[in-house]
DNA sequence: CGTGGTCAAGCGGTA
DNA sequence: TACCGCTTGACCACG
């Protein structure tokens, strides 16, 4: 079995990021607000084709682009259609990705909250999720949207439930490309496995959010179940804690011993496994990683990919 | 230059 | 009750 290894939205090494921004309010202010958006896009798209060229020279076929490269996109009060305007780009920046066999996905951000008890929420909510389906779609990515269960008001089956009829209401193409995640605080990755197979979901399992909000539930008693949620190569979130005190907080790099932890239970599966790098030095600790598990002595078949022995 | 305040957006936890 | 962290922390005004 093999596992790869991705990262986050940012090259360290390059020192480019795709999330250049502008605010709204500042926004307000531009002469030319048109000229001034388009400007910003193609500076993050630009570093987006950098950023892939990377990857391909790395040997990293794994990937999450960043959630801001189109700013104020879903905004209300703005009226553009960025992904009409951008399609050829677009297009061909998926080519890159499609042709070089790389996975590439994406995480909704924060505020979207499928389940949220605020309507308005949940409109803006599922607008994103349109939103964002168009642009894969534009890309010609076959991918997925991670999210997390989201608001815990009125308490865990309330909210799950809040969730399953939300979710229903998205359309079935739309649907397709959701997939969930545990979070560090309320949906442990029990709650998540009841919804992902109540609605065929597939589960992102966050090993370090598992650590964070576990209510003393084994991940080995459900790690095959969670596994065969997906029809293709599952994907594991691994991050480290920044220390004792703040421990939900990510670390600049993995500890090897979460690897390896990891890693040991991952080996009774027998599965090719995607194990995307959380941490804030990115690509940096996902190369450090790669440093010490050689000196620990596991197999590289390429820069990034670890070939691991099944072990029942 | 570096830095502190600000930014469209939700939520729960912590001081 | 106000901030923090998640998230992707980037931008801008000021010194």
């Amino acid at each position: 079995m093999k596992i790869r290894l991705g990262y986050v939205a940012i090259s360290k090494t390059l020192n480019i990021t795709t999330s250049h921004t502008i605010t709204y309010t500042n926004y307000k202010k531009e002469k030319n607000k048109e000229e001034k958006l388009y400007e910003i896009i193609d500076k993050n798209l630009t570093n987006l084709e950098e950023i892939l060229m990377y990857n391909i020279r790395n040997n990293i076929h794994f990937y999450r682009m960043s959630s801001a490269i189109f700013p104020l996109a879903t905004h209300p009060d703005i009226e553009y259609n960025v992904l009409e305007t951008f399609k050829k780009r677009l297009e061909k920046i998926g080519k890159v990705i499609n042709n070089n066999k790389m996975r590439v996905d994406i995480h909704l951000d924060q505020f979207c909250v499928l389940n949220s008890v605020n309507k308005d929420v949940v409109n803006s909510t599922i607008n994103i999720i349109k939103f964002y389906k168009n642009m894969l779609d534009t890309m010609k990515l076959k991918t997925y949207m991670i999210m997390h269960v989201g608001s815990n008001t009125f308490g865990k089956i309330n909210s799950i439930s809040r969730f399953i009829n939300n979710f229903n209401r998205l359309e079935k193409d739309t649907r397709k490309m959701i997939v969930l995640e545990n979070d560090d605080k309320i949906f442990n990755i029990k709650d998540v496995l009841y919804i992902c197979k109540k609605t065929k979901i597939p589960m992102v399992l966050d090993y370090h959010h598992h650590k964070c909000n576990n209510d003393n539930i084994k991940l080995e008693e459900y790690l095959e179940e969670i596994l065969k949620t997906w029809d293709i190569t599952p994907k594991i979130h691994l991050s480290s804690p920044k220390n004792q005190k703040e421990f939900r907080t990510h670390n600049d790099y993995i500890n090897i011993n979460d690897f390896v932890e990891l890693e040991t239970l991952l080996r009774k599966m027998n599965r090719d496994i995607d194990i995307m790098i959380e941490a804030k030095e990115k690509d940096n600790a996902l190369f450090k990683l790669v440093r010490e598990l050689k000196y620990k002595g596991y197999k590289f078949i390429d820069d990034t990919t670890i070939e691991i022995k099944f072990d029942k």
